[in-house]
DNA sequence: CTCGATTAAGTTGTGCACGACTTAATTGCC
DNA sequence: GGCAATTAAGTCGTGCACAACTTAATCGAG
């Protein structure tokens, strides 16, 4: 801690410092992707990307869900999904359909290949885990503090 | 809190949960993507995009800094700082000259209307400090087990 | 029943982010 | 001094991320 204390004085919030390394900002943009560098070799085994691979937890956890579902667990638009969606049929591992009830809605199953690769993945959030090197409370404070943080900072 | 009670026991952390919810991964993507947003609107008025705004923190810290460094601030590499660069320049906020004392090296400096833009960005990181919604003691206990975070993930 | 409003998904265009590679300048070892 | 290794910047290709828009289906007030 105790950084920038050549410039920014006890609190460089309250001041509006534009000092790079007093920014959470910052602190996050950087964080979120070196965690994600970090799990890019583990999922290139899985032939994944990182989205993707958020994607498909959210198929392992349920599967057959609409494009909506998936774009409301990971806050992306459809034009994200989209492509991405495609780009996971196309490897195999999830089938759309529309849905018969709602011509509107796509429906995303997991093919046998889809499904397989789950027990190939437990091994990479323990891995990733381990990588970050914080105890179990920090881990648990960091989420706390993320989730409060993007409440806040999407609703406010 | 309390979260995915449901399917993960105490710890999701110790037991590979691939459970969204129990992913600090997720809340830092998650996190990071939405303070981006809320920063969107405050950036279009001064005609600059989040990493844009980042190279030009650097800038307006230090004038006259390589693409290299900038690189090494930001954890960019040049190709994705090249054509940032170009387009800071095509704005009229930056100029880029080869150094020469090393002619493989290019110096970044800022125009009058790119030193100029300081005043008008200062309020920028006081709204979103607000706009967080996290004390300062909250604001400091995230950035360090960020940092903390991102130098085990990195280094590791 | 109908027609305007809403909703789901997808398309297009711009700008990161990064790996793999290229080009050109500099360094260092002999 | 000469040449291999290193370094700085940039190009190219792929894949997000998101705004603005389109298309098509469903909903709902009158």
């Amino acid at each position: 801690m105790d950084q920038a204390m050549d410039q920014a004085a006890d609190d460089p919030v309250e001041q509006g410092s534009l000092l790079l390394q007093d920014q959470l900002c910052f602190a996050l943009y950087a964080a979120s992707r070196a965690v994600t560098a970090r799990y890019r070799p583990l999922l290139d085994e899985l032939g994944l990307t990182y989205p993707q691979y958020l994607v498909m937890l959210v198929l392992w956890e349920r599967d057959r869900v609409s494009v909506r579902d998936v774009g409301t667990a990971l806050q992306l638009e459809s034009s994200t999904l989209s492509p991405l969606l495609k780009r996971l049929e196309a490897a195999g591992l999830i089938r759309r359909e529309r849905r018969a009830d709602d011509e509107r809605s796509v429906a995303l199953h997991l093919t046998p290949a889809g499904a397989e690769l789950r027990d190939k993945a437990r091994t990479v959030p323990v891995a990733i885990g381990e990588a970050m090197g914080l105890s179990s409370e920090q881990q648990a404070t960091a989420r706390h503090l993320l989730r409060l943080l993007t409440e806040n900072v999407t609703r406010g």
